[in-house]
Order: C-alpha cells, then sequence, then structure tokens
DNA sequence: TTATTTTTGATATCGTATTATCAATATCAT
DNA sequence: ATGATATTGATAATACGATATCAAAAATAA
C-alpha cells in the first residue's frame, strides 16, 4: 500500500497541509475535490489510514465527534473547537501546573486540553 | 416518564453516585446489577436519558469514546483516564491561564482538559 | 384487591462512521 | 507504448452505540 503517488493522495495530503487545522474525513473530501474532482470517499479513509499508519498524519480526537486528522510533527498543541461553524483550531503553548490536580497514587503519562468557543468569523 | 419508582431507577441511581467516577452505559448495567439483577440495558439508556433530561446527572464525553455518566452538581472539575483499565476518575481543581491560549478574535466560553496515565491501582 | 397505566426486558431496528467488494482505471517499470 | 498491478469509485456490507417495539410485569390509585 502506498506504492504509487496518485493525484488523490496528493490532493488529500494538500490539503491537509494547506488547512493548518484539524479536519474531518468529510470536510477532507470535499476540500479535496478542487484538485481531485471524482475523489470518492473510500479513498479518503484508505489513504488517511496509510497515512497515519505511515506517521505523516496524526488523530485528533475530540469528545463526542469523529476522529479528525492533521499533518503530523507540530509538537504538542491543543485545540480550539468553535460551537458555532464546528471548525477545529490549532493553538500553540500549553500550560504548567496539571501535576497539581493529581490525587496521590496517580501517574500521568500526557494530557490533552480542548476550548471552546467562537473562532474569529463567527464572533460577530 | 420518571412518574414510578422503580427499583431499576432506583439501581442506577445509587451505582452512579455509589462510583463516584463517571461510568458509562455497560459499567452502569454491570454495577446495577448487584440491585436489580435482571436489568436490561435498554432501561439504562432509558434512564440516563430521563435522569440527564432531569438534570440530575451530566454527561461527559471523552475523546474517541461512548459517553459516560456522572451524578450532576459537583462544580467545576476535569478528569483523569487510566490507559490500562480504561477507568475515569474525576480530578479536583482546575488551571488559570487559559486564556493566554487563545489567538486574537477568539473567544472563549469553557474549556475541558483529560489527564491520561495509570490509576493507583494499575501503576504496581 | 382490582383496575389502570407506567415501566421493563428481549430484541429488532436504526444511524452513522468506517470498511469490504470488485470491475474499471491509472500508475509505473520496462 | 505496453503490460502488470496498485488504486480508485460506487456502493454494499459492517460495527456498534443507541432507540423503537411490544407483550409481560410492576407500580400506584381506587
Amino acid at each position: 500500500m502506498m506504492r504509487r503517488n496518485t493525484v488523490q493522495r496528493r490532493a488529500i495530503r494538500r490539503v491537509l497541509e494547506e488547512a493548518g487545522r484539524p479536519l474531518g474525513a468529510l470536510e477532507m473530501l470535499e476540500d479535496s475535490k478542487r484538485y481531485a474532482p471524482r475523489l470518492g470517499i473510500a479513498t479518503v479513509y484508505r489513504s488517511i489510514k496509510a497515512l497515519v499508519a505511515a506517521g505523516s498524519v496524526a488523530v485528533v480526537e475530540l469528545p463526542g465527534e469523529p476522529p479528525r486528522y492533521e499533518a503530523a510533527g507540530k509538537g504538542h498543541h491543543h485545540h480550539f473547537r468553535c460551537e458555532f461553524c464546528g471548525k477545529v483550531y490549532e493553538l500553540g503553548g500549553c500550560l504548567g501546573g496539571l501535576k497539581d490536580l493529581l490525587p496521590r497514587g496517580f501517574r500521568m503519562t500526557s494530557h490533552e486540553l480542548l476550548l471552546h468557543g467562537r473562532c474569529p468569523a463567527c464572533a460577530k
């Protein structure tokens, strides 16, 4: 798998990079049609799977929603979800003091933070 | 709905309170069988729905998993998920400085934080 | 207790996201 | 350009959490 360089896979990869934010499978399908008009949803899922397995795409799971995907290798960061348009944005930076929240006996290996609100486009 | 006080609903409510941590529908089914042995999953879902609608139970959504439920009215808090046993625990307290993570133009209305790691029982 | 109405439990059905199927097509080595 | 084969797209099939169905059982009123 992933042996050949097809227009579809190039389109999917490109869209993910251009978006700069995590996209769901349907979003990827829509956006990719700009570069590969006859793209089907099956190919989107197949490509996601291959790209994730190859390590070039990361899965972004948000509560209560199907997974989204973003280009891998961005370093530690969190996300913001606009409760109006549903788009998810990437946030820079993080917070300290997380260990203070742990009760005795618990060991933390990672964490995730999600902010909710309105994005600039929906704030007006 | 919720007009009668049945052993099933008492069992479900009781299990949620005794757990002190968010439970999924199947967990609730299992635990409740102690008090209502012939309990069925349909009744669990029906009771959850009614209790949530009544405001006495809160939904806890975690990334990539079906929702869990906890007794309502606990005030702001976050959760810890043990990556070994999958149990979710309640954490006290919160963090400041969240607004610093927001880019210009974004408005935050809420947030959620999830810590991953091992619970005391799985840490050894 | 009896009658009335809600609730239950077993299970069929649904909804949605994802995967499998397979003939047609595109890619790449030659 | 040709042939071998990986890939695609349409869509059927699947997975699974949640809901709908409905006869039987349980709870409350009388």
